[in-house]
RNA sequence: GGGCGGGUAGCUCAGCUGGGAGAGCGCCACGCUUACACCGUGGAAGUCACAGGUUCAAGUCCUGUUCCGCCUACCA
């Protein structure tokens, strides 16, 4: 479907200004506003900086009308008393109890103001008295409503002081605030001047101090649909993710004030209201009128202001989508199941999209709001283009690859925090692309006579094969569970561990033998098909974090012709588990690594070929071992292997256990005694350690009584193969030291 | 002022519903073994900010203290 978005966008601002405007949603009315005298135009809340700026704090007195006294009043901003129309005090405040009611003489302007009474006023801040300036402070606005107070305006657009100021008119408000300190001082009115830091708003395009100032604008009455929105929340229709969001969410909403649309500058979406100049009707319509309904007159101005860039930006969801037209990509695509953005403009916009979209569309916008994190500077400093801190991702790419950068901002995106980014990280994911792509050499160079039509009987797999698979199930299980929660470093870390330290680390290492030794055919094609099975899914996993590599790999090794984008994403259901698998290479992997870590321990070099002997009570395990020799002998570099029932004395060897398994190198000559019992020494204090806690549990009657049965099982299980473990290694000890003693 | 998040290995950080302290980088030792030295194998390293509490059991829950960061605000 074809539509320009410009005129469809133009069409559903002016749609829904109307519809807002007949439901008595949208008024005119006169309302302080942050109004920046550089531009000439109203900003909205959200668009006011402030920056802590030294004042002072000028305390004024105000002599009372009748009688003697006065009142004092602190100011940061003096030039506002020639608008002042009131002095407040707190209701409670006894100081003042009895003048409220009365009035005082305005210094400087001699006009009668009165006193009056209102909470918001804070008794403890200084006099606990307030000169209220309805014009020029929001808070005074809100009191001058409350208590029907005149407003006088005391400034101009251009924020220079105007006829109400008397002899100060003509005065920029800055040199007003001059005249006026000055001329308090002589008349006594100030009684004192003390230094004051406060918050000054600046406008956030061009940095001038912002005037709250009354002026005719439009609103949109919010509450109501604010009311709908916040429903929307809370009965789960949207979710909001990370969910400490949603806190920060229904705040903002409870205490929304009414949305001032109106901007007076040049560039955005007129708003659609003409004013007959004959007979003065005003008429709102989303197509230009030619004539005034009412007179029949053809001079209609149009409003001048334009709206806030927010109102289009609020009907984004289905103002894509071809709205007020009824297309079907609005049918099928509204609400969409996910909005992911950033919070910080969670209020700007999807606070906004919410309200729009439930009251045009009667439906949320989307189901899901996933709010990432922000990604910060080194020193965790928001980058922004006026700080000059941002880090170019444009850079970032060139330098460590766009796969790199992308698997980085995934692998860093735990929920609910921010982000520092770190160009180490993005290159130790670089290494990673790397290592996928030298993989994915590795297969190709031993696929070349592969056909994914050759089939394997299951008799035929390997347990290394059967292993692989079962990771991979689990891996796919992980990632997707990680991707359906939104939780993108556990998906991604899921993928990097699976890929790099099982499929690369052990897995490519197991069959090679099968790969190229003088195998048989049948354990090369078991090899080849599960390698080609399990790099496939592999990509497919990797290929929402890394989309340019995984689908580089996947043309040229797997080619079926399509995209890699097109393909189904593993599913860990469709692969059968396999404990079994997993459980015996478990025992293999634990052998070959105890093996590895004697010829490191015990600077064995890697190139010297080792006799191992294994022993073992349990038949399960030794045949489990004969399933797994030839993988033990490769990987471990071994000339020769025994396996055996009994617990045989192993002269001149180095000892260590995995499991229920006795592991003997063979160390004849070379072997240093000193070395091997400091080893040991050091594998007996780790169980040892280890032996205390579950030991401490287990000896504990309220463990035994109040855990769970499960976790009490456990515990007791450790305790056994703890101490078989602490047995056979002391059992080494001994020997060793009898052999060391001895010579 | 209010709200939120955080203080876990030298660094950057994971640790969801409380039950064996983890990763990456860095560091140490050995190795260019026919995918990869952007690599491999092995190793060292933590009073989980501090103090209480709940619990058989606390990095994980509660309270307080402290330090850091972010957001927000109308004490003139």
């Amino acid at each position: 479907e074809r539509f320009t978005m410009d005129e469809g966008l133009s069409m559903a601002v002016r749609e829904v200004f109307v519809r807002l405007y007949h439901d008595g949603l949208i008024y005119q009315g006169d309302y302080i506003v942050n109004w920046c005298p550089r531009c000439r135009t109203a900003i909205s809340d959200l668009e006011v900086e402030y920056q802590p700026q030294q004042g002072n704090l000028w305390n004024v007195r105000y002599p009372m009308a009748e009688g003697d006294g006065g009142i004092v009043v602190a100011t940061t901003r003096p030039e506002t008393m020639l608008g002042d129309t009131a002095v407040a005090v707190h209701p409670d405040d006894e100081r003042y109890r009895e003048l409220v009611g009365k009035e005082v003489i305005l210094p400087l302007v001699h006009r009668r103001i009165p006193i009056i009474a209102d909470d918001y006023v804070t008794m403890e801040f200084g006099s606990g008295a307030v000169k209220i300036t309805p014009a020029s402070d929001p808070n005074d606005f809100a009191i001058a409503g409350r208590h029907n107070l005149p407003i006088l305006r005391i400034m101009d657009d251009n924020a220079v002081i105007n006829e109400n100021g008397g002899p100060y008119a003509g005065q920029d408000r800055y040199e007003c605030r001059r005249s006026v300190v000055r001329d308090l001082e002589s008349g006594g009115f100030l009684v004192g001047t003390e230094p004051y830091t406060h918050n000054i708003g600046r406008c956030y395009r061009c940095k001038t101090d912002i005037e709250p100032a009354v002026s005719r604008q439009w609103f949109v009455r919010i509450a109501p649909l604010a009311k709908e929105a916040i429903a929307a929340v809370v009965t789960g229709k949207t979710r909001i993710v990370p969910a400490s969001w949603e806190a920060t969410y229904f705040e903002w909403m409870n205490n929304i004030r009414d949305w001032c649309i109106s901007r007076q500058i040049w560039w955005g979406h007129r708003i659609p209201v003409w004013t007959c100049e004959g007979c003065g009707k005003v008429i709102v319509a989303s197509t230009d009128p030619d004539a005034c309904p009412g007179c029949g007159g053809a001079k209609l101005r149009q409003e001048e202001d334009v709206l806030d860039t927010w109102f289009s930006s609020a009907l984004w969801p289905f103002s894509t989508l071809g709205w007020p037209e009824d297309r079907e990509a609005l049918r099928t695509f509204y609400p969409t199941s996910l909005l992911v953005t950033g919070f910080d403009i969670l209020f700007f916009w999807v606070a906004r999209m919410m309200m729009m979209g439930l009251y045009v569309m009667k439906e949320v916008p989307f189901r899901d709001v996933y709010l990432h994190a922000l990604v910060r500077d080194e020193n965790g400093e928001k980058m922004s283009k006026s700080k000059g801190n941002s880090i170019d991702p444009l850079e970032m790419m060139d330098r460590f690859g766009t796969d790199a950068f992308r698997f980085t901002l995934a692998a860093f995106s735990a929920q609910g925090r921010d982000v520092r980014m770190s160009e180490e990280r993005i290159e130790g994911y670089k290494f990673f692309i790397n290592k996928i792509w030298n993989a994915a050499r590795f297969s190709q160079m031993n696929l070349a006579d592969y056909s994914p039509e050759i089939s394997v009987s299951s008799a035929e797999e390997s347990i290394a094969d059967r292993w692989i698979r079962a990771r991979l199930a689990r891996a796919a299980s992980e990632v997707t569970r990680g991707l359906d929660e939104y939780r993108f470093n556990d998906a991604s870390a899921a993928a990097y561990q699976f890929v790099w330290h099982e499929l690369c680390d052990w897995y490519l290492e197991l069959i090679k033998p099968a790969l190229y030794g003088e195998k048989k055919a049948t354990a090369r094609r078991s090899a080849q098909k599960t390698l080609f099975e399990t790099v496939s899914a592999s990509l497919r996993l990797l290929h929402p974090f890394i989309p340019f590599v995984t689908e580089e790999i996947w043309q040229s090794l797997i080619a079926d012709g399509r995209s890699i984008m097109v393909s189904e994403f593993p599913s860990a259901e469709a692969i059968p588990t396999d404990l079994a698998a997993e459980r015996e290479m478990a025992l293999v992997m634990e052998v070959i690594t105890r093996i590895r870590n004697i010829r490191g321990e015990m600077n064995v070099a890697p190139s010297l070929k080792l006799k191992v002997a294994l022993d073992s009570a349990e038949e399960g395990a030794l045949s489990t071992l004969e399933k797994g020799r030839g993988y033990i002998e490769n990987l471990a570099n071994l000339e020769a292997l025994s396996l055996t029932r009994e617990g045989a004395e192993r002269k001149g060897a180095a000892t260590a256990v995995a499991g229920p398994v006795r592991v003997s190198v063979f160390l004849a000559g070379v072997i240093d005694f000193a070395a091997e019992k400091a080893r040991l020494g050091k594998e007996i204090a780790k169980i040892e350690k280890e032996m205390g806690g579950v030991g401490k549990k287990l000896a504990n009657p309220d463990f035994l009584a109040k855990a769970a049965e499960a976790v009490v099982r456990k515990e007791q299980e450790k305790a056994r193969l703890f101490g078989d473990k602490k047995a056979a290694l002391e059992a080494a000890l001994a020997r060793v030291a009898a052999l060391a003693d001895g010579g």
